[in-house]
DNA sequence: CTTGACCTTCTAGTTGCTGGAAGGTTTACC
DNA sequence: GGTAAACCTTCCAGCAACTAGAAGGTCAAG
């Protein structure tokens, strides 16, 4: 099949597949006589593999990993695993980040009273807050 | 005062006060007979004002609308606090997009043994899940 | 007078794509 | 047979927001 269907079969745009290819995460694909790019359902189902990892928040480096673990069935699922538990890890901190910074800025919000005055404490607090 | 003073200031590294001049997010900054760059108190004011607001997640295209804001006397304290607000709610989905992603890690993470055995569920799922 | 810590500009790399240009191919329709 | 739309190809540029490094000028201390 053509790319375009490979692609809408996997969740993922034509441009995105070609990079994967171009970066060698993906086995350049089989081409026709006249250069098109021909995938098989195999093909299909290892894009369809990144595109669920991606959308977990895996990185490219991750689902190298990810891809040789898959391919090789002599794998320890310990690897797999920690793989994921240090995504989980990382998306603690990023959701532990992103808490602190909306406490911090409802609280300005809550501070200002939002009019038409130029008296503003968001800006205030922005020019001279002592610690973050 | 020296680049590398106003960075320590401001707490944010040489390379990026350069760039934010680059950029145009702040003026050029005056230089001395040696071509170095000149920091004064208001400019390193300036710099700290940026380092809290990127700290807080703003853009640098928000930070742009806030230095306006926050040079323009006449403003509206209701201009910034939408800012803000907006700020707010990106943070809002992003935080459920990572507990999205956490509670599907999570799970496939603890149907899986994490032994030397092969077979591991957190890879069969990304392999054939049939939605996300 | 030399060493080391500054400073300057410039280019290029990071992550993960995305958009667009320029051109070849195929398919459908008249 | 012609032609227009809808494919496909490659390559180059750009996004955010820096960061690293190279090549070179300057300054303060001993």
């Amino acid at each position: 099949m053509n790319i375009s269907e490979a692609a809408e079969q996997a969740g993922l745009p034509t441009k995105t597949i070609r990079y994967y290819e171009d970066i060698g995460l993906v086995a350049p694909a089989r081409r026709r006589d006249n250069g098109y790019r021909d995938y098989a359902e195999r093909d299909v189902h290892m894009l369809r593999f990144l595109s669920r990892a991606r959308g977990l928040g895996f990185s490219v480096a991750d689902c190298r990993a990810l891809i040789a673990l898959y391919a090789d069935t002599g794998r320890k699922s310990a690897d797999v695993k920690e793989i994921a538990l240090n995504r989980v890890e990382e998306i603690d901190s990023k959701i532990a980040e992103l808490r602190a910074m909306r406490a911090t800025l409802v609280e300005l919000a809550e501070t200002c009273h939002g009019d038409d005055r130029p008296d503003c404490p968001i800006i205030e607090d922005l020019a001279n807050r002592s610690t973050v």
